[in-house]
DNA sequence: TCCTGGCACTCGGGCAGGGCGAGTGCCAAA
DNA sequence: TTTGGCACTCGCCCTGCCCGAGTGCCAGGA
């Protein structure tokens, strides 16, 4: 176990590496900070701290850099979530409030969360599966040619074309559409198999119930569909504040950022309530060993329905970037939970 | 005027240095390209090349590489596009085949170009002020709440929420809903206004022709709003290739590229028919002074709806790089027409 | 037992100097 | 007009050197 002042020296250690970005000295820190004690206590507190794994040097005659133990000793025991100043709070709500659908708000958010945190912000799109259907729409391109639209209760929508095996009359389609939103409005998304799964056999005609079953399986591969999952990033200009080294870092970062999959796996981690924090080796993928991920779900009601967060080098003001994500992810929630 | 054999030198030190990325000298380019003189010779054309802005030399003792005037020449008159190798168009093919709707062909255009050029690509969506609308929806989510559905020829599906005025009956609302589509529906966005001019006062209670024109007045805002011209970019990890000096070249870029204001400033000043290709200082941007884009229009018809491009250092394949913008160009437009 | 000041040591960073070589410009000859 | 020859320039890279920040250890003191 660690004495009070060695996690102090490692508070300070992490303080000023966060600042300076260079390796932080034993004169330094009694320097900067108001340890009481003398460069050489420090020292072998250094030293303690050193050999526990919570610290480094990068060679034998420079200063100390916190480790990804360290930084996760930090986050857990030594820092808080630093809360956001009233004019920052001020302008998160006046920027949110100017947006005028779905894409705007997620667009906003992330141009927010990259502009506070000064990172990369990365904000996924409600996710269908926990949303409920608000609507559907069936229209007729052609008479074999069906456009299923869906509508959700957080204002996403999907469309997809559908090929029928026979054409459908405009009677029937009224008809399907009429029975299918009576069924399946306002209904969560898990719920709508077995909610339609007798539709076809209402139907008399043979045709109409291969058209029907179709249409079904369109809808329901819709709601499951999870390549659909979407998301916006940005803020990528921010990564080249990372370091000197950086084209060897920032490059698999960015081929992380563009692979959708990645990032969704990296989202889809964070415990349902309560920020995750992803320091380091912690991270799965390897492109991301350099950087940390904070992130945090959000929903308009009690209920999560999508995720948020920021990806910065392992480097950054944790109690900073916790509070500026939690915020926004609060107020993104108000303003679904609105509209 | 320069002579034919100079063309040819310039010619090779353009290929030379888009190859190897180093400054190019006189006794390089005799033993690289069969120019049927000797270095000294070269060494002549070289010192006209420069005098006239065509080249440059980084110091005193180093080879030449092109100004932007150089490669603008070289792209105008001595190089041609260069087609794709047949794989490469079965590739472009299965890759598009796959998409689902209109965001994964967006989607799968982006990655498909940033792939093929090995650059940034910027995909615009299919413009609205050009298509024409398929069908236009209304829901009612409260009796004094409806949501405004519009989807266009191109697949693209916008929604917006208006408050009404008054409460709006089912029966009145059904009543907009097929007169609406009766009149605009398969109708250019242009022609739009005039068609619905008239339409509040087709309605008999006047609470009712409130909320026709409040709902009209949404609808053509959302066909004219710009600000909705939405595009996606892709492979920016590529912009990691970009030289070696690069932490100063690359963050005007990525800021750049999040400005969607400007990149669609960019794409727009595109000229209607054929490529487009800006070098260097010929980029309004100054962050983008150290790029070129390479862009040019699609469309379903014959008609461009949208544009889409390549973003790269003034080092790039030009002849690929046209190439496999050109052809994808071609076949996103099929795809479109197809769907 | 813990803290402190002193001291010798280590090692990376930065600077200066020198050799190397690619590339040039010029010139005289073909 | 082209060519080979030649002297010159200058950036790059390697080497050696010094400097100083930072360390670990130790002996003395609270």
């Amino acid at each position: 176990m660690l004495s009070e002042r060695r996690l102090e020296v490692l508070r300070a250690i992490v303080q000023d590496y966060v600042g300076t970005e260079e390796p932080v000295g034993s004169k330094a820190l009694t320097e900067r900070h108001r340890l009481g004690v003398s460069p050489a206590t420090v020292r072998n507190d250094m030293a303690v701290l050193e050999e526990e794994g919570y610290i480094a040097q990068p060679h034998t005659s420079a200063g100390r850099i916190p480790t990804d133990k360290g930084y996760r000793l930090f986050v857990d025991r030594l820092a808080g979530v630093k809360p956001l100043s009233t004019p920052e709070r001020r302008a998160i709500h006046n920027f949110l409030d100017g947006a005028v659908d779905l894409d705007d708000v997620v667009g906003r958010t992330v141009r927010l969360l990259a502009q506070l945190t000064r990172q990369v912000a990365v904000v996924q799109y409600p996710s269908l599966t926990r949303s409920s259907i608000r609507h559907v729409e069936l229209l007729a391109l052609t008479p074999a040619r069906l456009m299923l639209v869906l509508i959700t209760d957080t204002g996403r929508v999907e469309q997809r074309v559908i090929d029928c095996p026979a054409p459908f009359g405009e009677t029937s389609l009224a008809d399907l559409r009429a029975r299918l939103n009576s069924r399946v409005g306002g209904r969560r998304f898990a719920d709508v198999p077995q909610l339609v799964q007798d539709l076809p056999e209402s139907f008399e005609e043979p045709e109409d119930r291969a058209t029907v079953s179709t249409v079904l399986a369109t809808l329901l591969e819709t709601l499951v569909e999870e390549h659909e999952e979407r998301l916006m990033i940005g803020g990528t200009a921010n990564l080249t504040r990372f370091g000197h080294d950086f084209p060897l870092t920032i490059r698999p970062v960015l081929e992380a950022l563009e692979e959708q999959v990645v990032l969704l796996k990296l989202l889809g981690e964070v415990k349902e309530s309560g920020m995750t924090v992803r320091i380091g080796h912690e991270n799965a993928y390897e492109g991301l060993n350099s950087t940390s991920v904070v992130s945090v779900g959000y929903g308009s009601g009690g209920e999560a329905v999508a995720k948020l967060g920021v990806v910065g080098p392992t480097r950054m003001d944790y109690p900073g970037t916790m509070g500026a994500v939690r915020a926004v992810a609060r107020y993104v929630g108000q303003i679904l939970a609105e509209s």
